[in-house]
DNA sequence: CCAAAAGTGTTAAAGTTACACCCATGT
DNA sequence: ACATGGGTGTAACTTTAACACTTTTGG
């Protein structure tokens, strides 16, 4: 990285909000940096990104940044917007790993914030195991419903991020089998779509709108072991 | 401009898409760089922009270069994306201006495009206007779908552009009452629709679920001098 | 048998689209 | 008188929203 840190141009950076859902609600991952100890976790997370190549585009450093972490080759993933405020990189906690991990002063770094959504795979740990594990790991999904302050003004990309994701689910609502596991219930899409809506689904509507439409594809299997009706798996055909 | 040279960041800039509407056909507000000869004014020109100070936030800058080159106090304006290929600032008349121009060697700029909506007043000549005029005027309004080659990725960020803004006013048509005038008919407002949404609109459709909303307010006033029956104007109450 | 979630159709309301003729004005 | 664009209503169709009961399974 040392080796590298010539090419970097310390001006532009790019910051990948990279979201999940686990069938239950929508998640985020994060990456931890630096080697700080535990107690001062509180802001030691952050988007994954990093400052831009000189002879890099926007696009490619984004899918370079998610392909590194998650380890998915052709991601989904849209430019969102530029921050750019004099005051996002202040924080004195920031600029010190900043200027730790560039080796040289920073000024304001404008970054572009991109949005990706992303299957969750058991490869990636949630934040309870990251939690409970003696050694930290480097990244993990977070609830985006309850998220600890992150570094810089990672908070306000990721809430401006879902608003963006809010509407553009709104036009095209298929993009969000992105996220959805391979197999998957009705229920576990819908509570997906009401999230996303911000609204309560009603279940019949949404098995006639959604459930039957020519890409959901039913499976001749069935949920094992609740304590209920059993519910049916689909999976998406693109 | 020199004195204030070392305050600009040349890695970052600002370039704002500004569109108007004359009544019948969309216009885009472009300035004329430098002070090149007529015969090379094929890519002189370029979209209202420069490069961003180092304490100055993104919108800022937009709204300053918004405000300098239209007068307008409080314009609408939104970011709309980064651009930041590294062959955008390799053409080397592009490349010879902006080293004149900032008098210093610059690498790949990364520019943020913001677009804004602008009623067009009599304050800023029309390209007609401007190509007939003996000494060029630094900026005029252009009809966005017959455009010359302009400056660095320029055309491109405008087509861009364009399409956010279909997709936007699709989502909330009021944001076009911007760009009228403030007395207008309905067939100058239904053109707007037309080439903003890209299909024919219904003449009576359009009179029934547009022009009588609360917010459109018929006027007693109609056209003067034309061969056929004169339209009446109305206005827009916010 | 009880609790918990799954699954399944119909009807009313709202919104959208299609369509044709007479009116006012200048030349 | 004629050419040009302005102005007006109705009916079919499509989309969306509201609404309740029976089924399956584990405890």
């Amino acid at each position: 990285m040392d080796k590298d840190a010539l090419n970097f141009d310390p001006h532009v950076s790019v910051d990948c909000v990279i979201l999940g859902f686990d069938g239950d609600s929508l998640q985020v991952l994060l990456s931890r940096r630096g080697n700080e100890v535990p107690e001062e976790q509180y802001n030691n997370l952050k988007l994954p990104g990093r400052l831009l190549h000189t002879d890099e585009d926007l696009d490619e450093a984004a899918l370079d940044i998610i392909t590194s972490v998650t380890g998915k080759r052709h991601p989904l993933v849209k430019q969102f917007r530029a921050y750019g405020s004099p005051s996002r990189t202040s924080n004195p906690k920031d600029v010190l790993w900043l200027e730790n991990a560039i080796k040289q002063k920073i000024g304001r770094i404008v970054t572009i914030s991109y949005l990706s959504l992303m299957r969750i795979t058991n490869r990636t740990p949630h934040r309870k195991d990251a939690e409970t594990q003696a050694s930290y790991p480097d990244k993990a999904w977070y609830p985006v419903q309850d998220l600890p302050q992150l570094a810089f003004d990672h908070n306000l990309i990721i809430q401006d991020t879902l608003q963006e994701l809010y509407r553009m689910a709104g036009q095209q609502p298929q993009m969000l089998f992105e996220m959805m596991p391979a197999k998957f219930t009705a229920a576990q899409l819908r509570r997906l779509h009401e999230q996303v809506s911000g609204k309560k689904i009603d279940v019949r509507n949404f098995a006639k709108l959604v459930m039957n439409k020519p890409y959901i594809l039913p499976l001749n299997e069935w949920e094992q072991n609740v304590s209920h009706r059993a519910a049916r798996f689909y999976r998406f055909k693109p």
